[in-house]
RNA sequence: GGGCGUAUAGCUCAGUUGGCUAGAGCGCAGCUCUGAUAAAGCUGAGGUCCUCGGUUCGAAUCCAAGUACGCCCA
C-alpha cells in the first residue's frame, strides 16, 4: 500500500533517492539489463580536473546525463564515461601556488620529477571531488570510487605498492604511478583522464601519421609570448585573456633620406620642395618595439598628406583621412564594447592629428600623393645606433638575407593585403604609416618574409633585451620604466612628437594577468593546408541547435586558422615525441628530426636513457632521457623539451578511449560516436576543432572494408559485424572518418544580469551551493528546458550572506576548500519549483492521499477505457500524445520541446483534470463505484507514466514518486504476515521481494511445506517482473496499453477531437470566469443560465457534451446550447483575410469597408451557415472612371463574427463562440451562495484545527442576519454533508476566541468541536 | 575593416509556409478559489513588432538600405 505523502521536501528527499541508489546498485542493474542491446554512444569532453565544478560545469553534465538516461530507458547499451582533462597549463599554475614557486626556474630547481608528480597529484583530487559533485547531480556514468582517486594521489611518487579496486570490480596492485598511468581502460571501467598513457601514446600516432605526411615542422614565427610564464602562447589562449590596458602610445618621426621624397613622388616634383627636415609620421602603441624597426608600410592607394609644421617647419607624410580622424570618439563615449571595459577613469579623450599640430603652433597642408608614390623612400631609424641594427642577417642571424642589415633595410614599403584580399595598412586610428618590426610582431613578421628584409628579435625567453641592444640591453619590454626610456631617447633625438595616454584591448596572459608580448620563438607547428579534408567532415556532423550555425563558426575557423602551433616550453604535459639532432654542414645550419608513433618504436629505436623512462609515465622529467640514433649521422637525437598543446590531449578521445590501438573491434562498435555535447563559446576554434582536425588525420590513411563499417548505416547504433577486408579498399567518406555524428551545444550560464560570474569577485556559484539550496531535479529542469543557443541567467550568489547548508555529512557553512556557502537566488529556479514541481508533487500527493482512505488496488480489474468518462480518456489521450512528444524531442537532442510539452501536461493535469474530478475522490467508498476506480486507475496510470517519461530530465523526484506508486503501490502483503511466514527476519534481496507482495519469486527460497498457505498462492500467481527503479523501466511508448513486451498492441490511441472538445470546453469556462469577473460575481455564487451560440455544428456538440463540466467549474444550474443570441447580443462582422484576399486580392480593401458600413442585419444569415451576396464598389479605377459595383457572394468561412453588446445579459465570444450569463439573482440562487459561502469557511476552520480529512465534527454558528439563518437552515442537510458535520446548530453563547467571517453579504461566526 | 547573428510588453523571450484583435512567463494592479496550501486560477494595464524604402490584396514575417547591440575574425 502507498506511504502517506507529506511535504516535497525535495532536496532531503534527493538525498534520501540517491542512498537508495547506492545501496541498491541501481546504476549496475541498468547496465546489465542493456548489456549486449544495440548501442548509443555518447563521447564525454573532458573537464577540467583542476578545481571544484560550478554551477556553469552542472549545464552541460545534466545534458549528457538526461541523454544518456533517454537512451538507457530505450534498451541501448552505452559506454557511461567520464571523462578528466589533466594536462597543462591551467594544472600547472595551480600547483605553481600550491608549491609557492614563481617561475620556470624555481620549478627546474624543485625538480620537475617531483613537480610532475604534484601536479598528477592535483588531478586525482579534483577528479575525486568532481566525482562526487556529479553523483550528486545525479549524473549516472561509471564512475571511480572517489576514495580510491583520493588514495592514489597520496601515493604519487612513491614506490609503495598499492592494491585498489577499478570500477568493474577488477582488482589490481602496482604503484600509484602505474596505475594512475592506465586509468580508465577498457578492462578497468571508470573515468578517462588525459594523462593516461594510451592517451598520451595515441596522440604519438596522430603525430607520426602528420609526420608522415609532412604536416610536422619546426617554425620561427613571432608570437604572444608571457615573459613570467616562460611560453608562447597560441592563437587560441589569447582570446581567453584580452584585457582594457592603458598604454603610452607615441607619435615619433622617421627622418627622410634627403632628396628620397622628390626623387620618386610625381607630386613632389613639381612643388616647391625643401629637402631637409622631411619625416614619415608614425605612431606606436609598443614604444620598444622601435628599437627593431625595419620599415616603415603604406597603402599604396590610400592619398596622403605633406603637412609643414609651422612651428619649426618640419614637414610630415602621413594618411590624408587621419589628419581630422576622430580617435576611438565611439570608445570615449560608449566603452570597448563590455561592462566592464568603459573607458578608464582619468585618461583624457585623444586627440585628433590636427589638434596636435595645432597645439605645436599650426600647420598648413601642402601637398597630397598617393601612397604607391612614396615606395621606396628611404629613411632613418630611430636606434640605428644599436648594434642590432647593424647585425648581417638581422637577429637571430637568417642565412636567407645574411648581406643585409636593419638599417640598410629601412624603407616605405607596401603593406600588402591579408589573405582576404583586405589591405593591411587603412586609415583611421594611427598615421596610416605603420612602423614594421619583424622581430616584434605577427603581421610584420609575414610581410617581412614577404620582402625578404631582416628581423631584429629583441626579447628573450623573460621577456627582456638581448645583447646588442645597448643600453636597452637587461630592460624588460613591459615595464613601463622601459617606455620612458625609451622617449627620452627619443627626446634627445629630437624625433618625439607627441605621447599619449591609450586605452585599447591587449592580449595578457590568462594566468599571471601579466602583458603579453609579441617574440619571435621557434616552435613545432602542424602545417594545416589539409584544412579542406578537415571541412568535408565538419559539413557530415549534425550542429546543434541550429540558430547557432555552428558549422558555418566552424568552417569559418578552419578557413582562417593558421597552422597550429602544438609546442610549449613548460614541464606538465604530452611529451611531444620529435627526438631532434642539429648540427652544421660547411657553416650551414641543419635540423634533422623524426616523431616517434609508440612507445615501442620508442623503445626499439632507443640506444640510451630507457632505463631511466621505464616504469614511469611517458612524461618529462623521464622521457628525457632517451636518446635514439639519427640513421643520417649515426649521432644521438635528444628529444625536444616541450610540453604539447593540451587541446591534442581532448582532442584525441574519440580514438583513445575506443580502444583505436588496441581493439580495432571494439573500436569500430563505437565509432563514430553518436553525441557531443559541450558549452560551445570558445570550443569551435578549441575541442571541436581539435576533434575533427586529428579525426581527420587518424582517419587519413584508413581505408574503407579494412578501416571501418560504422558509417555505412549511420542511422542505426547497433554494432557492426567485422568484416573481412573488401578486395578493393576505398578511401574513407567524410561520414566514416567523422568522430561523432552529432554535436549539442549551449551557452554560459551567466548571473541574474546576464553577466559572467567570477571566481574572483565571489559571483561564482559553486555547485553544491545551488544543489542544496534549489534542488538539483529543480536546477536540471532549468539546464533541460533552456534554450540552449542563449545565456542562461542562473541567477545571483549574496556573498554577504554566509548560509549553513544540509549535506550528507550534515550541516556545513564552507564548501570543501574552505570557501564559505552563501545565498543563492536563483528566478528561474524558482519559477520551475513552483510552475513544475511542485504542481507535479501535489497531484502526486492528493491522489495518493485519498487512494490511501480508499485503499485503491493497483492491481484491480482495469476499467475499460470506453467505460471511463470523457475527463478520463481526455487525460490518458493527452498523455499519448506527451509519449511522443517525449520520444520525439529526445530523440531530436531538443530537452526544451521535452519540457514544454510536460510542463503543458502538469498544468492541464493539476488545473483541470484534479479540479474537475475533486469530488469522484472525495465520494464515499462503495464498491460498485467503477467511476470513482476509473478515476484512480487514470490517476495512476498518468502519474505513473509521467514519473517514466520525466525520469531523464528530474530523475530524484519521479523516483520518489515511482518507489511510492509502483514499488509500495503494487505490495499487499503487510511485513509482519510475512516475517512469521518464513520465521525469521528479511535479507536485503526478500525485503525487496516483499516490498513487491511477492511480485518476483526469488529462486533460493524454499517453498514451505505448507504450500497452501494464501501468502504461497498469491505470490505464485502474480510472479511479474517490476523494475526496482523508475530508471530500470523501459520508456513509454506510444499505444501501447502497458509497458511489458507482451505484444499486446491493443491501443489507447490519441483522440484529437476529444481534445478540441475539452479545449472548447476550457475556453467557454475560461470566457465564463472572465464574465464572472466583470459582473463582480464570485463563483460560489450560483447563477441560473449560460447560454451559447456557435455556427459550427461540431463545435456546437461539443459543447454540449461537456455540458455538466462546465456547469460545474462555472457553478450554474443550466447551460443552453441557442441558435443564435440575437435578443441578448448585437454582432460584428469582420472579414477573414486568408480566405477573402487570395480570392478577391485588391478588392479586399473595399471589401472590408462595404463590410463595416453595411447593417448587420443583412449579414445574420452568415451566422446560420447561409451566405451573403454584398455590392462592392472597388473605387476608382486607373483611367479615373467610376466603377461599377461588383458582387461579392461572401460564404460563413469568410467572415469572422464576433459579439459586441450586451443587453441585460452579459455576453461576450472567442475564437467563434459566444456566450451570455445571466446575472439575474433569485432569493434561492442567493440562499444557495450563502450556503456554500458558510461550507468554505467550515472547512477553513477544519484545516485551522488539523483535522484529517475524514474526521467528523459538530458546527455551531450565530448570525444576526435572517437571510442567512433561512439559509442554513434551508440547506442544513448540504451543509452537513459537505463538511462531515453530524450537527449544525445555530447558538447564541459565542464562545471566546472567535472570529466572524462573511457569508453572503452577512458577518456570522462560526465555531466547531470534534465530533465524539 | 570583414563575416555571422540579434532587434517584438518594464524584464526574459515565443511568433512555423506572409493572413483573424501580435502571444507566454516573470514583475505590477485587482479579483476569485482553496477538501492540492512551499498552493492555484482569472482579469487588467502595458507594444510606433529598431528606422526608411520595396514586393504583395495583405508584412513582425520576404527583399534592399540604414541604425544599434552581440559574437567571431583581422
Amino acid at each position: 500500500m502507498f506511504e502517506k505523502v507529506g511535504d516535497a521536501s525535495f532536496i532531503k528527499g534527493e538525498h534520501e533517492v540517491l542512498k537508495f541508489w547506492e545501496q541498491n546498485s541501481i546504476f549496475d542493474k541498468l547496465r546489465q539489463q542493456n548489456a549486449g542491446k544495440p548501442k548509443w554512444n555518447f563521447l564525454d569532453g573532458p573537464i577540467t580536473a583542476n578545481n571544484p565544478m560550478g554551477v556553469h560545469h552542472a549545464w552541460g553534465r545534466t545534458y549528457k546525463d538526461a541523454y544518456q538516461r533517454y537512451y538507457a530507458m530505450t534498451g541501448h547499451e552505452l559506454r557511461y564515461q567520464n571523462g578528466f582533462d589533466c594536462q597543462g597549463l591551467w594544472v600547472e599554475v595551480e600547483v605553481e601556488k600550491e608549491l609557492n614557486l614563481g617561475s620556470k626556474t624555481a620549478i627546474a630547481e624543485y625538480g620537475i620529477d617531483k613537480f610532475v608528480d604534484a601536479c598528477k597529484r592535483r588531478v586525482l583530487k579534483f577528479a575525486a571531488r568532481q566525482t562526487e559533485q556529479s553523483i550528486r547531480l545525479g549524473y549516472w556514468t561509471d564512475w571511480d570510487d572517489p576514495d580510491t582517486l583520493r588514495l592514489l594521489a597520496s601515493k604519487i611518487g612513491t614506490e609503495e605498492v598499492v592494491t585498489i579496486t577499478t570500477p568493474s570490480g577488477k582488482t589490481e596492485s602496482g604503484t600509484a604511478s602505474e596505475l594512475v598511468a592506465r586509468l580508465g581502460n577498457a578492462e578497468w571501467g571508470g573515468s578517462y583522464f588525459t594523462f593516461s598513457t594510451e592517451n598520451n601514446e595515441t596522440i604519438w600516432a596522430f603525430l607520426k601519421k602528420c609526420f608522415r605526411r609532412g604536416k610536422i615542422y619546426r617554425g620561427y614565427d613571432v608570437m604572444p609570448w608571457s615573459g613570467r610564464g616562460g611560453s608562447a602562447y597560441s592563437q587560441m589562449e589569447v582570446a581567453d585573456g584580452r584585457k582594457l590596458t592603458v598604454h603610452k602610445s607615441i607619435f615619433v618621426r622617421f627622418p627622410l633620406v634627403q632628396n628620397a621624397a622628390s626623387q620618386t613622388s610625381e607630386v613632389l616634383k613639381t612643388s616647391e620642395v625643401s629637402n631637409a627636415n622631411e619625416f614619415l609620421l608614425v605612431w606606436t602603441t609598443t614604444p620598444w618595439t622601435l628599437t627593431s624597426n625595419v620599415a616603415a608600410a603604406v597603402n599604396p592607394d590610400l592619398d596622403y598628406v605633406k603637412l609643414r609644421s609651422k612651428r619649426d617647419g618640419s614637414v610630415y607624410y602621413f594618411a590624408k583621412d587621419n589628419l581630422e580622424y576622430p580617435r576611438l570618439a565611439k570608445e570615449f563615449k560608449e566603452g570597448f564594447g563590455r561592462t566592464e571595459w568603459s573607458w578608464p577613469t582619468g585618461v583624457p579623450k585623444l586627440k585628433s592629428i590636427a589638434q596636435i599640430f595645432k597645439e605645436q603652433g599650426g600647420y598648413e597642408i601642402e601637398a597630397t600623393l598617393k601612397g604607391s608614390e612614396m615606395i621606396g623612400w628611404e629613411y632613418t631609424g630611430p636606434f640605428d645606433d644599436l648594434p642590432a641594427q647593424s647585425a648581417l642577417g638581422g637577429v637571430p642571424f637568417d642565412p636567407r638575407v645574411k648581406d643585409k642589415c636593419g638599417k640598410a633595410c629601412h624603407r616605405v614599403v607596401d603593406g600588402g593585403r591579408d589573405f582576404k584580399g583586405n589591405p593591411m595598412v587603412v586609415a583611421g586610428e594611427g598615421t596610416g604609416i605603420v612602423h614594421i618590426a619583424p622581430g616584434c610582431g605577427d603581421v610584420d613578421h609575414t610581410l617581412g618574409q614577404q620582402l625578404g628584409i631582416v628581423g631584429i628579435a629583441p626579447l628573450g625567453e623573460d621577456g627582456s633585451f638581448l645583447d646588442g641592444f645597448g643600453p636597452f640591453t637587461g630592460r624588460n619590454s613591459t615595464d613601463p620604466a622601459t617606455a620612458e626610456f625609451v622617449f627620452e631617447q627619443l627626446k634627445a633625438k629630437h624625433l618625439l612628437v607627441n605621447v599619449e595616454q591609450y586605452p585599447h584591448i591587449y592580449p595578457h596572459c590568462w594566468r599571471t594577468g601579466d602583458e603579453l608580448v609579441f617574440r619571435l620563438v621557434d616552435e613545432w607547428f602542424i602545417n594545416m593546408d589539409w584544412r579542406d579534408e578537415i571541412k568535408e567532415v565538419t559539413e557530415s556532423i549534425r550542429w546543434l541547435p541550429d540558430s547557432v550555425n555552428g558549422k558555418e563558426r566552424e568552417l569559418e575557423w578552419l578557413t582562417s586558422m593558421r597552422d597550429w602551433m602544438i609546442s610549449k616550453k613548460r614541464f606538465w604535459g604530452l611529451a611531444l615525441p620529435i627526438w631532434v639532432e642539429e648540427y652544421e654542414v660547411n657553416g650551414e645550419k641543419r635540423l634533422d628530426f623524426e616523431v616517434m608513433g609508440s612507445l615501442e618504436e620508442l623503445k626499439s629505436r632507443a640506444v640510451e636513457g630507457w632505463e631511466v623512462l621505464e616504469g614511469h609515465t611517458p612524461h618529462r622529467p623521464w622521457i628525457d632521457a632517451v636518446k635514439i640514433k639519427n640513421p643520417k649521422t649515426g649521432r644521438l637525437m635528444s628529444r625536444i623539451v616541450d610540453v604539447g598543446n593540451p587541446w591534442l590531449d581532448a582532442g584525441i578521445v574519440p580514438f583513445s578511449t575506443t580502444q583505436f590501438n588496441t581493439n580495432r573491434e571494439a573500436w569500430q562498435s563505437q565509432y563514430p560516436l553518436d553525441l557531443v555535447t559541450e558549452c560551445f563559446p570558445g570550443q569551435f576554434r578549441n575541442w571541436f576543432y581539435s576533434m575533427l582536425s586529428l579525426a581527420t588525420m587518424m582517419m587519413w590513411d584508413e581505408v574503407s572494408g579494412t578501416a571501418l563499417a560504422a558509417g555505412d548505416s549511420p542511422e542505426t547504433s547497433s554494432p557492426q559485424p567485422s568484416r573481412p577486408p573488401a578486395a578493393s579498399a576505398l578511401p574513407l567518406t567524410a561520414e566514416q572518418k567523422r568522430p561523432f555524428k552529432t554535436l549539442l551545444g549551449h551557452r554560459l550560464v551567466m548571473n541574474e544580469d546576464g553577466q559572467p560570474m567570477h571566481k574572483s569577485d565571489g559571483t561564482a556559484i559553486w555547485f553544491e551551493e545551488a544543489a542544496e539550496q534549489l534542488g538539483v531535479d529543480t536546477m536540471r529542469w532549468m539546464y533541460l528546458a533552456h534554450n540552449p543557443a542563449q545565456d542562461l541567467r542562473f541567477g545571483t550568489r549574496h556573498k554577504d550572506k554566509p548560509v549553513t547548508i544540509e549535506t550528507p555529512d550534515g550541516p556545513t557553512d564552507h564548501t570543501a576548500e574552505g570557501l564559505p556557502v552563501c545565498e543563492v537566488v536563483s528566478k528561474p529556479a524558482d519559477e520551475v519549483r513552483r510552475q513544475i514541481l511542485i504542481p507535479l508533487w501535489n497531484s502526486y500527493s492528493f491522489f495518493v492521499n485519498y487512494a490511501r482512505l480508499d485503499e485503491f488496488d493497483p492491481l484491480a480489474p482495469q476499467v475499460p477505457v470506453e467505460e471511463r468518462p470523457e475527463i478520463d480518456r481526455w487525460i490518458l489521450s493527452n498523455l499519448q500524445a506527451l509519449i511522443a512528444t517525449s520520444r520525439r524531442e529526445f530523440e531530436n537532442y531538443n530537452t526544451p520541446g521535452v519540457c514544454s510539452a510536460a510542463a503543458a501536461f502538469i498544468d492541464d493535469l493539476s488545473n483541470w483534470y484534479i479540479r474537475r474530478n475533486r469530488r469522484r475522490f472525495w465520494r464515499s467508498r462503495e464498491a460498485s463505484d467503477t467511476d470513482k476506480l476509473a478515476a484512480y486507475q487514470t490517476m495512476y496510470e498518468v502519474l505513473v507514466t509521467l514519473a517514466k517519461l520525466l525520469a531523464p530530465c528530474a530523475p530524484f523526484v519521479c523516483e520518489r514518486m515511482y518507489q511510492n506508486l509502483v514499488v509500495n503501490g503494487l505490495r499487499t502483503l503487510e511485513r509482519n504476515e510475512l516475517v512469521k511466514w518464513l520465521g525469521s527476519e528479511l535479507d536485503e534481496q526478500s525485503n525487496w521481494a516483499f516490498r513487491l507482495g511477492f511480485k518476483r519469486w526469488p529462486e533460493k527460497w524454499e517453498v514451505p511445506a505448507d504450500n497452501n498457505s494464501a501468502v504461497y498462492a498469491f505470490a505464485k500467481n502474480s510472479c511479474e517482473d517490476v523494475p526496482r527503479s523508475v530508471h530500470l523501466c523501459r520508456f513509454p511508448q506510444p499505444d501501447w496499453r502497458n509497458d511489458h513486451d507482451d505484444g499486446d498492441m491493443e491501443g489507447r490511441p490519441l483522440d484529437p477531437e476529444l481534445n478540441e472538445r475539452m479545449a472548447l470546453a476550457q475556453l467557454v469556462v475560461k470566457l465564463g470566469h472572465k464574465l464572472r469577473e466583470e459582473a463582480d460575481l464570485r463563483v460560489r455564487q450560483p447563477l441560473a443560465e449560460l447560454r451559447f451560440a456557435c455556427s459550427d455544428p461540431w463545435r456546437r456538440i461539443a459543447i454540449e457534451r461537456l455540458a455538466d463540466v462546465i456547469e460545474e467549474e462555472l457553478n450554474l444550474k443550466k447551460l443552453t446550447s441557442c441558435d443564435h443570441l440575437d435578443d441578448l447580443v448585437s454582432y460584428v462582422y469582420k472579414p477573414n483575410q486568408k480566405a477573402l484576399g487570395p480570392k478577391y486580392g485588391k478588392l479586399l480593401g473595399a471589401i472590408t469597408q462595404t463590410l463595416a458600413a453595411t447593417d448587420p442585419n443583412t449579414l445574420a444569415p452568415l451566422r446560420r451557415g447561409e451566405s451573403v451576396t454584398l455590392k462592392v464598389d472597388s473605387g476608382r479605377t486607373g483611367s479615373g472612371q467610376e466603377s461599377q459595383p461588383t458582387e461579392v457572394v461572401l460564404l460563413p468561412a469568410d467572415i469572422f463574427i464576433t459579439t459586441q453588446q450586451a443587453a441585460e445579459w452579459i455576453s461576450t465570444d472567442e475564437r467563434g463562440v459566444q456566450i451570455a450569463l445571466s446575472t439575474h439573482l433569485t432569493p434561492e440562487l442567493l440562499q444557495e451562495g450563502i450556503a456554500r459561502d458558510f461550507v468554505r469557511q467550515v472547512q477553513q476552520l477544519r484545516k485551522d484545527a488539523n483535522l484529517e480529512i475524514q474526521d467528523r465534527i459538530n458546527v455551531y454558528y450565530s448570525a444576526d442576519n435572517g437571510d442567512v439563518t433561512v439559509a442554513l437552515t434551508n440547506w442544513s442537510e448540504y451543509l452537513k454533508t459537505e463538511t462531515l458535520a453530524n450537527t449544525l446548530d445555530a447558538l447564541n453563547a459565542i464562545p471566546t476566541d472567535t472570529k466572524s467571517v462573511t457569508v453572503g453579504n452577512a458577518k456570522v461566526t462560526i465555531w466547531i468541536e470534534v465530533a465524539k
